[in-house]
DNA sequence: ACATACGGGACCTCCCGTTGCT
DNA sequence: AGCAACGGGAGGTCCCGTATGT
């Protein structure tokens, strides 16, 4: 195990890698094959419809980044608001990290291409999906409706994304840490009563 | 005046079209003109600095016209949750009424060319910073700490944004709702009772 | 015998088809492995000299199924005159049920490859020449010199193609029967005299 | 006047050119431009509609010249019958003068784009339709119906084509001289009553 | 202010043929 | 016989910016 990631894998990571920095324009196979060091003869061999299959797949895995972060955040912290704030500064420390390079690849690639590729629009839609869903039961487990929690779920999400639009623009964490606070302090008003934070 | 636009006003009102609906990859001077019925052969006569010039035109466009229904918002409301309130709804209307077709000009640019164009990172970037800043304004006016004001009109716009990235994909406006409820509830809660909120 | 066709044989048939309908520039590979559900990745064990003998190869087959239109309408007629007529009506008939498709795979080969494949050129003119032959053979039986039967059998191959494409581009299988009804009666002239016709 | 061809002239020369030896596939842009000393940057400038608008120009000159050497037939010989044996005579010397490379670049395009592109169909189908016309009415002019005239003229052209294609595939011009052998005779019989053919 | 043309390059897609491994 | 991957290149399309003439 652990062996050496394949061609495909490799390009399928490099385009995740230039979604993030650069957006869906500058993930072109040129640009893959160059990070990816990748045979380009072969791109219609791994990815036979193409481009969009390429970027599809790059956005799942993407997403299934951050979702992963998100686990790890519910995981290390006893609150879904505090998961929050977690997920949130591991956001801040990702972009600051990366000195403002790195943004959101589900996020780029949802505005670039929607409405125009039912494919890309669906990965994307996918990718929120998950996150939702996971914050979602996450919220219903400290006793709340359903119904609510993935509202609540749909605003961490929201949140999320325009924080990280606005921090990255601005070459500033802040917004991500007001977007954090604020959704805790609601999570915390709306779930507070039954479960105890530690 | 009100006379008929200038070959120039109407190159940069296709563009903000354009980038309102298929970013800033479908802006391309062939595209521009042709919306805007306008003469290439003068392109660069009026835009001497290029496609990014002409971008950052119909950025700061596209941003007014927002800027405008925050503006309008804020005038036939009492309070600034209110007014919140009612400008998501006009963004709702506005996304639902193009069969959620444009989304926000200035955030698919922020995210499409950031980090690479200075120029165009800085249009965005001003066009949010109006926004925050009559929205601050407004709210310091209910009797709220100037910092304070200022952090509440960032997550007003992140919100703003996030909830639209999300209603666009979803071909639903709940987030925009869901976004503009939790917002108003926490602003009237920190300017309600007319000042303490902590 | 009869047995199921071998991936060998369905690849020539799928390329055969292929030629008539679409041409050479159509017939890559990835098409014929596609039309012929065969793999892949014995094409170069099957077809050591790449595409050109596949190409041949169909040519040849093509040829064959035209040839044997030509022996089964001299074997259901009693003159070469009346063949002639019954074998065009069979290839109008051909074109007009495939919708103005089907050409003739050899003349398309044929004008698209002639002179830069000696290969393919030389498939092409063999086809052509196993028409002219059984032609002149059965024009000879009726009574004329070798040489004239050799002159009036290219006219005939000279006359199906020239017909067919006219008819083709046409969409209209006029061309055809007019150019029967001159070779018949061109081939009714010269013969008539020593063989009555039924 | 005679001033030199403009780019856009020698790039549809250069397509004529390739068209007539080596196809539709070998006119690439590479290989026009490459023919025609013309700038590459500009073909989409010239050519909006892109290749097919660039063949079909093509195809219509190449046309336009083949019907030239029809009126010259016309107009240098007393009968129709006549200016047929020199039709293809001409024919024939183009073709052995080009050492059997130089097809008909009409049918060549046909049997190669027919019927995937309509544009390129109708201009080979014009190009025919012209000659036809050409001769329909030279005949007729003998004394014959103009349905008869029709039809005869249909058959000249086709027997032209048919023809060109054996003796390019044979390299040599027999089958043309065959061919106008054959429709002298046919023509000078069904003419003949009016105008002593002999 | 506008038109026509140039000029080089990037885009995605698909091509043909080869190479080791079953 | 069949497979997965490689490898370089050509295909048509469209890009941005510039250069001349009015």
């Amino acid at each position: 195990m652990d062996e050496p990631a394949t061609t495909r894998q490799r390009m399928v990571q490099a385009t995740e890698r230039l979604l993030r920095r650069r957006g869906y324009a500058a993930a072109s196979w040129r640009n893959v094959v160059h990070e990816a060091a990748a045979p380009w003869g072969s791109a219609y061999h791994h990815f036979p419809e193409g481009k969009e299959q390429l970027a599809a797949e790059a956005v799942a895995l993407g997403g299934s980044h951050v979702g992963a972060a998100l686990d790890t955040a519910l995981q290390s912290t006893g609150t879904v608001a505090a998961a929050v704030r977690r997920w949130f500064a591991l956001a801040a420390e990702n972009l600051k990290g990366s000195d403002f390079q790195d943004g959101c690849p589900v996020a780029t690639v949802a505005l670039e291409t929607a409405p125009q590729s039912a494919t890309l629009t669906g990965a994307c839609s996918t990718a929120f999906a998950r996150w939702e869903s996971t914050l979602a039961s996450a919220i219903a487990r400290e006793g709340c409706s359903r119904r609510r929690a993935g509202e609540l779920a749909t605003l961490v999400v929201a949140n999320l994304e325009g924080a990280l639009l606005l921090s990255r623009v601005r070459r500033d964490t802040r917004p991500l840490r007001l977007a954090a606070e604020l959704l805790a302090t609601r999570l915390e008003a709306e779930l507070g009563s039954s479960k105890p934070p530690r």
